[in-house]
DNA sequence: ATTTAATATCGTAATATTGCAATTTGAAAA
DNA sequence: TTTTCAAATTGCAATATTACGATATTAAAT
């Protein structure tokens, strides 16, 4: 089918799934560190510095942009984006309790 | 097109994608929930747990197996599952890695 | 050997994702 | 206002994902 079955699950599976989704493309996950290798906003340079198209670019843009992970702003011409730590945080901490929650167990 | 360009993407982006990938979608997150959820392996009772059908949850498993996120081992008649440590450190310490350059920036 | 119970695989339908050419939009510059 | 440049949107083709019924496999139990 590929539909996911969201409603059967909670909020909160639903969430992590999407943030996760988000990041789960090698071009974002690109777009995400180059983000992070300047120690700036970075304006309008994003295009060239993917080995894709500016349509494909944007979309992806898009999908980091609507799951939170980056923020964009308007800047002139062009847009200014970075991103947003708050959702990092967000991760960290699951992934935190996920750890803590294995110290707790010792088989396998 | 649907086919994801990953020749132009290096090793490590690909990896963190993949890894990812098996994380975003609200079954498997509930399933790794659930095997955390229990202080030892969890041995055949996955699919009583899930909303969905046994195929369905066979293919899920599947895929976080091949991602290497949970380890699976045959008892008896059953499978006996549970989350592997050692990815669960990698997402981490990527995250860790990411938030360590987000104290440099300080814009947006 | 047969039955039983758990999990995997196959086949298939429905929907989602990826990618890009063509086009449009939006804002600054000329 | 027209041009220009960056980014978004549209439309479409190719491939991937999700889900499940039917069936196969596997290993213990009878």
């Amino acid at each position: 089918m590929g539909i996911t079955k969201s409603d059967q699950f909670n909020d909160h599976q639903n969430k992590m799934a999407n943030i996760l989704k988000a990041l789960a493309h090698p071009a974002r996950i690109a777009i995400v560190e180059y983000l992070l290798s300047v120690d700036s906003c970075i304006c309008g340079d994003i295009v060239n510095e993917l080995p894709l198209a500016q349509p494909t670019v944007s979309q992806h843009l898009k999908e980091l942009k609507n799951a939170g992970i980056i923020k964009g702003t308007i800047e002139g011409k062009g847009i200014c984006y970075c991103v947003n730590d708050d959702i990092i945080a967000e991760i960290m901490s699951y992934f935190n309790t996920i750890n803590k929650q294995l110290n707790f167990k010792k088989c396998c």
